[in-house]
DNA sequence: CCAATAACAAACCAACTGGTCTGTCTGTGG
DNA sequence: CCACAGACAGACCAGTTGGTTTGTTATTGG
């Protein structure tokens, strides 16, 4: 029976990890200060070097808790929810631009951001970053090579490399958004994405088989 | 008649404009420390800081001397010589796969770097940036809206949106290639690219009057 | 109820960082 | 040939930064 204003580790830390988080998405990494961390808690440098051994520790734990996390709850799982991975696909990022503010949008993805900046100078980050993306590439490929054995999708494209395709299309999309300032941008995107999508689906008249579900 | 190891101030400039490019691309613009840029040259405080007022005004001059200058002799010149422009975006593409060491890819793309670093929280890196984005945007939409005209892509696509969903690919898969390390990733990116721009494509049957080129 | 420990606060510090200031040398126009 | 400005060197500095140390308070197991 903790009282609000008294002690209570884990949701101290949770602040410390979400008051990061903002400042990294802002700031990047190394831009990040260890004072305005706290200053945006309102807490001191002892709360926070009791929580984490270090800032690097800080932007582990920033980067696997919240970032990562977030990706996975909404572009990783949700795709096992289509029986067509095109338009699960598709769905999955209109979803996002009801979902996310314009200001979210202006800061961009903020597991790129780190990547760029982090990956060259950093091992952990480097390794944790690429694990990620190497299963967000991999729930894609799943998806559409379930979407193969459905008769929906192409069975001569290779899975991987469309999936990376996919991927790198939504960072990219993503990346010009905020650099054009415009969340326009997004929503323009997402034509060409359902055209690249579309030009991976097993047409009816080729189809020499019959299976298919409702739709 | 100037000799090698005398003084040489434009010589002097742009070594510390290499030198400054080379720390901005591994650790970034915050992360680029103006030592270690000097003891990259040799030379010492006085000399930077009588070439440039600030180490923002060389990340400015880095930005526009040598990053946007190589973009717009890589992507964006070389489009005008293509009568197709689908053929065109493939082949430069397919060209910076020769062109870049392996380092290089995995150091990124400098442009995007800088452009997730710096936009949120420096405005004159934010307009350059958005500015040199637009301008490649233009030229990718100027050379599909000629290949309209010509015959070779479909009429009723929006060049502009293409133009975006392009260069979003192209930032997206070396972004991808950067993260995951491993060249490879952009060149299996390459047919994907591909297979997008031929969709692109005005096919033979369906069209009404006869126009075209060689080919 | 009482140590023992977890959860913080507050002051402090050494290293670093961008930038300045003064001085020196070199090339050059008159 | 010589004054003068451009091109740098080298020492210096104030503010910042991540991290530490010590002290204080709340929580909890026995």
């Amino acid at each position: 029976m903790q009282m609000s204003t008294e002690r209570n580790p884990e949701n101290t830390r949770f602040k410390i990890l979400k008051a990061a988080f903002a400042e990294m998405h802002q700031h990047g990494f190394q831009g990040m200060r260890v004072d305005q961390v706290l200053s945006r808690t309102g807490l001191k440098k002892g709360a926070l070097y009791h929580h984490f051994p270090s800032k690097q520790a800080l932007g582990y734990a920033v980067l696997e808790e919240l970032i990562e996390k977030r990706i996975r709850e909404l572009w990783i799982d949700p795709l096992a929810d289509f029986d067509d991975p095109l338009e699960g696909i598709y769905v999955l990022y209109e979803r996002i631009g009801d979902v996310w503010s314009d200001e979210f949008f202006a800061l961009g993805c903020p597991l790129n951001k780190l990547a760029q900046e982090m990956s060259p100078i950093d091992g952990g980050f480097r390794e944790r970053i690429g694990r990620f993306f190497r299963l967000w590439q991999k729930a894609v490929s799943q998806a559409l090579l379930q979407g193969q054995s459905r008769g929906i999708v192409k069975p001569e494209i290779q899975p991987d490399d469309c999936a990376l395709f996919v991927v790198a299309a939504i960072e990219g999309a993503l990346g010009m958004t905020k650099i054009l300032g415009d969340k326009a941008v997004y929503e323009r995107g997402k034509g060409e994405l359902k055209r690249y999508l579309e030009s991976l689906r097993l047409d009816i008249e080729s189809m020499t088989n019959d299976s298919w579900e409702e739709e």
